[in-house]
DNA sequence: CATACGTGGGT
DNA sequence: TACCCAAGTAT
């Protein structure tokens, strides 16, 4: 037995009923999904793709709206400039696939928003396709299971591109199956903090493991700061334009911040963002 | 390659 | 409480 064939063999049993995991679905779905997902959890994404599919089933739909519309929908999910790349990747699918979200790795990847990642999922879990799927999780499965390390690197080097790339199995169909199990693996099993190993379907296997589930060496990883930053305060002033359903006052909007400097800051970057308009007089608003 | 970019739940 | 971190992308 190897790593993939006792992780499809525990996926089989042990995968979570997700909405972007059904048939339904459609690429659409699953499209719409892995924005969302883009380091935002899932349970807090549940709610909001239930919604956004309602009101959008195809991405005609979506593109048919106002950008603003789609910022306002995407409500409290984080980094509200997925949504901007959403609507405009709903309208580049529109225009040049004829409202089809297209199959190939590089039509994928030319969309706004889409990366090397969300290209290869939406190709992999939509349409079947064999492509490395480098997530968080994946990533965090190879490291143990084959490089013997708690944690992958920074960034993805050629090495672990390689090694990814010469584990897909032969089949599409398979490969594709490997890469949403190592990813579900990695997502409830291989986590990041406190590894549930007994639970393991790899663990006799694992490389991490036999070495004694060494610690990581070398620079701890960066933390991300939050409270009291420009991000916060971006955060704090749109939170008020999603709210509004007509353009406010910029006294409104400034007492959503103290800091003058950072509110001005903030506002021009939105604007230049494209995620706040300024309307007549001293007004904004969602573009 | 490093940094900016939101938000909230878990420990 | 403070810190960690969650299906990344663009610059």
């Amino acid at each position: 037995m190897s790593v993939i064939e006792v992780t499809l063999g525990w996926y089989a049993e042990h995968r979570r009923d997700l909405p972007w995991r059904r048939p339904e679905a459609g690429a659409w779905g699953v499209l719409v999904s892995e924005f969302m997902l883009q380091q935002t959890p899932v349970n807090r994404v549940l709610p909001v793709y239930q919604a956004w599919l309602e009101r959008w089933p195809k991405p005609g739909d979506l593109a048919a709206e106002s950008s603003g519309e789609a910022v306002r929908a995407w409500g409290r999910l984080g980094y509200p400039r997925r949504a901007l790349r959403l609507h405009a990747a709903a309208a580049a699918i529109a225009e040049r696939h004829g409202g089809v979200v297209p199959a190939e790795y590089e039509e994928l990847r030319a969309l706004p928003g889409v990366g090397d990642y969300t290209a290869a999922a939406v190709a992999s879990f939509a349409y079947g396709r064999r492509h490395a799927v480098l997530d968080t999780n994946v990533r965090r499965v190879l490291a143990r299971a084959y490089s013997g390390e708690q944690y992958p690197a920074t960034s993805v080097s050629a090495a672990e591109r390689a090694l990814a790339v010469s584990l897909l199995p032969e089949e599409p169909s398979r490969a594709a199956a490997w890469a949403a199990a190592s990813m579900e693996l990695g997502a409830l099993i291989c986590t990041a903090k406190n590894p549930r190993c007994a639970a393991c379907p790899a663990a006799e296997l694992c490389a991490w493991r036999k070495a004694g589930r060494p610690e990581h060496t070398g620079p701890a990883r960066k933390g991300q700061s939050y409270a009291g930053t420009d991000r916060q305060c971006r955060g704090a002033l749109l939170a008020v334009l999603r709210q509004a359903h007509a353009p406010v006052e910029a006294d409104v909007l400034f007492a959503a911040w103290a800091d003058e400097a950072q509110r001005g800051r903030a506002l021009r970057s939105l604007l230049e963002d494209g995620l706040a308009v300024r309307t007549a007089g001293n007004q904004y608003s969602l573009p």
